[in-house]
DNA sequence: TAAACTTAGATGACGCATCAACTATTCCCG
DNA sequence: CGGGAATAGTTGATGCGTCATCTAAGTTTA
């Protein structure tokens, strides 16, 4: 049995902050769409997502891949968002197993109110405060980090 | 009114990439800390903060500040951690609105036991996988957007 | 010292996320 | 074609996280 290899300050420092950073910026981000639009973080996502598709709709498991999200969250979150007229469901005649998630009109509206404060703040808290170097080596991590967890579950 | 600054492709590259990252890597602790330890993730960072403590106590508030967590959520994780025993709570007798969050030796025995294979999922999944420029660099970007939030705040 | 203010913490409601279990349909293969 | 496996989505339970609200105790200041 090995002699577990504890974090070094060096390591501690750029996990710890990593975390407390995205809880940070998670926080900022939920806050300010609640406030300024009432819509909540993962609304707001799942709006956007709608809204880069041409017709304004998605199957829910390509919703899901699409975010990274399970099917179980998806649906649950769909859920809500029918009750608040954000979305609503439609029958898929091809597979009839399966729905669409289609943008209502409320749901355009909202979207397109609440978008343009939403990046404003992402560049305030976030982008601005990075240089390009900063950025392209924090993406560049990301795919990493991410490719190695794609290949370990496969 | 300005027009709306929206992400390049570059920005968005690494804001998304920064986001699903860490939803990943969350997943993924998660997953690793319940199927091992029969613990969930948030239990495990407290407990951790308990043993990082001489006395393996903390005053509620001290364990969300040092969480960055709101002092309802440490209420409410506390309540659920005392149902678990994994900690209990002692009056303190100099300030008789507050408490001491104390760890159990079931907790002392959960977080031992959970540690190393914790870390080394750290290692596996994220430190490993970065050069130290990379690592130095993410803790620096940490850094600097959390000052910027904590100066915005202020 | 009394009133105002602040801090410590608890609580209930509600949305979010996962897990396990389930139904219904489609796909695939012998 | 028929039967098994994979896929699409739902559901209920449970833990997590925030908000608003509340109580109690400590602090400040007039």
């Amino acid at each position: 049995m090995e002699e577990t290899a504890w974090l070094t300050p060096e390591e501690a420092r750029a996990w710890r902050g990593l975390q407390l950073m995205q809880m940070s910026l998670e926080r900022e981000m939920a806050k300010q769409l609640s406030v300024e639009s009432g819509l909540s973080y993962p609304e707001y996502v799942v709006l956007v997502a709608l809204t880069d598709q041409a017709q304004g709709r998605l199957r829910l498991h390509e919703l899901g891949s699409l975010l990274g999200w399970e099917k179980s969250r998806v649906s649950h979150q769909i859920t809500r968002m029918v009750r608040r007229q954000l979305v609503t469901k439609q029958h898929c005649p091809d597979d009839r197993r399966g729905a669409f998630v289609v943008l209502t009109d409320t749901g355009r509206d909202e979207i397109e109110s609440a978008a343009p404060g939403h990046v404003r703040l992402v560049r305030e808290l976030f982008i601005d405060r990075l240089t390009d170097d900063q950025l392209r080596t924090l993406a560049d991590i990301a795919e990493n980090v991410l490719s190695g967890m794609d290949a370990g579950s496969a």
